[in-house]
DNA sequence: GCCAACGTTGGC
DNA sequence: GCCAACGTTGGC
């Protein structure tokens, strides 16, 4: 069977937007800075190699889902956690039992149009998508092949 | 182990 | 900028 899992990955684009991601060489980067347990537990026990995943841009006036990225490493320790002077540090976590983990990810392609969070919303396919669930704060989260190919779907309609 | 206080996220 | 809905921390 296959392990393939759909996930939405959460950034403010003031932050790190998708345009950060393509810049990047080989449109690569480690996504860390997680620091929320059960987002990181997601990554490391749950999240595989050649996953697929959403980019949704939050906490902007245009939030939505603007591209595509997929999951090209194994989990590793967060190097961030260990630098004093990043804003990620974590004075608790020891590179010999390190709390936060991330896996690199690499930018597929962009939406063919962002799909908005109130298109979302009106989406009765969507109804049950984690995104669009009361108090959801969760930044790394597993949807459906359904909700996926729906949302992909959508970027098409416009 | 409980829970109040505090901090953060993120839509609005 | 506001604030609801969380998650985390730490005193007890």
């Amino acid at each position: 069977m296959s392990s393939i899992r759909h996930w939405i990955l959460k950034s403010e684009p003031t932050e790190y937007s998708f345009d950060d991601l393509m810049a990047e060489e080989g449109q690569t980067t480690p996504w860390d800075g997680i620091r929320n347990y059960q987002a990181r537990n997601f990554i490391r026990d749950t999240m595989g190699i050649g996953d697929e995943a959403l980019f949704y841009h939050s906490s902007t006036k245009h939030r939505a889902v603007v591209g595509r990225v997929e999951i090209v490493s194994a989990a590793y320790a967060d190097s961030t956690q260990f630098e004093p002077e990043s804003r990620y540090f974590d004075p608790k976590s020891t590179r010999e039992n390190p709390r936060w983990v991330c896996r690199d990810v690499r930018a597929v392609a962009w939406l063919e149009r962002p799909v908005r969070l109130e298109q979302i919303r009106a989406a009765p396919e969507l109804a049950g998508c984690t995104l669009v669930a009361r108090g959801n704060r969760l930044s790394v989260f597993p949807i459906t092949d359904v909700e996926y190919e729906a949302i992909i779907a959508m970027s098409h309609r416009g």
